[in-house]
DNA sequence: CTGAAAGCGCTTACAG
DNA sequence: CTGAAAGCGCTTACAG
């Protein structure tokens, strides 16, 4: 059973493809197509199992009504949360999505960007590798419906939606600070990417404000792209090259996740032994005993946000560039007691 | 600075559409264009930020090299890391992968279904939702390249991808019974979906095997679809109306997961109160103390096997419909100790 | 060595 | 009330 046409259905009614083609987009009233004909092309259309080739229609009107999206990896909590709120808005909408991972490689983010425009995606959401700068300036310059997430680039023009990530460091030193803690480690990717490179000011800002000096030797970068394995024995190294730490911020989950196992594998207790606080909530950090204090991103405001403005793009009803900062939120839990805790409730 | 089309490239040369096409598709060579013509039409390809339109391309040639993927929630780990080693596989194939979350409700498979069929994808794989029978079907008898994952429909032919379920609710349940638990719960989402009936089957049958007898009022159904704050209560409900419970077997993540927090509410330590298996591993489970045993999923080798047998069908090679039945693997940790560890370990 | 022409499946002025 | 024709951006026999 071949797929059937619109031709197919014209032919086998005798009536014109114009005509079927009017039906079938719910103008016959409209345009006053006599009801029986209305009635049968219908009729033939669901028997023939009719479905229309979204590519010919596209490439007639220049409209695919699918949005492409670009995120560090898809099968990571932030990311996989975030691509599903987009999926969703955007199905309500009446717009299918398509995802790519980059891994926050140079290469395959370039690829998927490649692939996705010549697959004439409508608009674009991107958390964009450093490497791309080039690529979303001429994006930008074409006008191709486009907005940043996660992260963007300063003096770029274009539209973008994140969080104030120097607070999110900020704050969670400054909690760090005030429960007690005084040799605060930060352990982190590549700060050349604008997100992290904003958190670690954050926490430097903050150990300042606090009296505490900033020390060099308390960050810790991991290049992104590092097996997960490699993470955990770099960050056992660091660990146990600085016994003075007596708590650690992770810049993500793809960092703090290994973290945990490395901390596990020194036999370090947390919190007794080291306080944790980690970018981005998880099943994990909320539910693990101790349970993990987190910056908590707005997931969904952030998808919806970035749908939003890129559909006013995409309806051409554009202003100039949208910015977009929303607030992290500091969930505190039990992996950050305060060192009076151990008073009261002595580590065996 | 419109899109630039083959055509412009063609007018700026001097050249003909068929020429451009033919060198730009890497057939310059083969088919003897003069090699300065060659250079020049790259040249100018580059200039022009040329992108072929995947759609014209498509519609003329039928193939769109673009893969469908329906899963149940692309935002839950299993799914998340499944879709992630299918796009990573198959873009390697230079395939592109569109993900549709189906939420296991019937109209959203469907939309998705419908969608990714008018976007005229070359293949599908879909973790298909009950309802999906009819359709299935059809595609089958369309020949369209297509392989099931995680759960199939018995009697309609076709490929399929799945793990031995039976085997995997089997055995758990004789491990627990192995560590002295008598009284064994199982909690499921519907089990009209064939791989969570194959699970409850496992779950009966090893009791049976072990002189245990079946207890219908200790096998505890929640639908699809309920929120995380409705399953949870529901659970803890389930718990207390069966203070002889000590081990309960949760049929996947998300019923295992709001589980945990079940039992958090009623403050019933795992394991001193009741020990856990569940089904999927992720990294809540791995990493919380206690690990919570769980019955694995070999999520690469279904990835990979789905598309293998996938692009076999696509490239018209197939023999008739392959089954792939791999095994689960029992990961045994903190959650599941044995009562005998109680007496060495007493619980204050 | 290169090009004219047809066609993939649609939509859209335009005409009657 | 309905249809013929052109065209979206490509590729592919076919011809010379």
């Amino acid at each position: 059973m071949k797929k059937a046409s619109i031709k197919d259905i014209a032919k086998q009614i005798g009536v014109s493809a114009t005509t079927v083609s009017i039906v079938l987009n719910g103008q016959g009233k409209e345009r006053k197509i006599s009801d029986r004909i209305i009635a049968e092309i219908s009729k033939v259309a669901d028997q023939l199992n009719y479905r229309p080739n979204q590519f010919a229609k596209g490439l007639r009107t220049g409209k695919t009504h699918t949005l492409g999206l670009i995120v560090d990896d898809i099968s990571n909590f932030f990311f996989g949360h975030l691509a599903r709120v987009v999926e969703e808005e955007a199905n309500k909408l009446g717009y299918t999505v398509m995802f790519c991972s980059s891994e926050n490689n140079e290469g395959k983010a370039r690829n998927a960007l490649g692939s996705l425009l010549e697959k004439q995606m409508d608009g674009l959401i991107i958390a964009p590798t450093s490497g791309m700068l080039p690529e979303i300036e001429k994006l930008g310059k074409e006008k191709k419906p486009l907005v940043l997430i996660d992260r963007y680039f300063p003096h770029v023009p274009g539209s973008y939606v994140t969080i104030d990530n120097f607070k999110g460091a900020y704050d969670s030193v400054a909690h760090l600070v005030k429960q007690g803690y005084r040799s605060i480690a930060l352990v982190t990717n590549e700060t050349s990417q604008l997100q992290l490179g904003d958190r670690l000011e954050g926490y430097t800002a903050a150990l300042t404000k606090h009296k505490l000096s900033f020390q060099p030797r308390l960050v810790k970068q991991i290049p992104f792209g590092s097996t997960e394995q490699k993470t955990i024995k770099e960050i056992e190294s660091f660990v146990k090259a600085h016994p003075s730490i007596d708590a650690i911020l992770f810049t993500s989950n793809n960092i703090g996740i290994p973290g945990l196992e490395s901390l596990r594998n020194l036999r370090k207790q947390v919190p007794a032994d080291i306080a944790i606080v980690c970018f981005d909530d998880n099943d994990l950090f909320r539910l693990a005993s101790p349970g993990i204090t987190v910056v908590s991103q707005p997931i969904k405001a952030i998808g919806k946000k970035a749908l939003d403005i890129l559909l006013t793009q995409i309806e051409g009803k554009q202003t100039g560039p949208t910015h977009v900062v929303l607030k992290p939120n500091l969930v505190v839990r039990d992996s950050t007691p305060g060192k009076s805790w151990f008073k009261t409730f002595p580590v065996v």
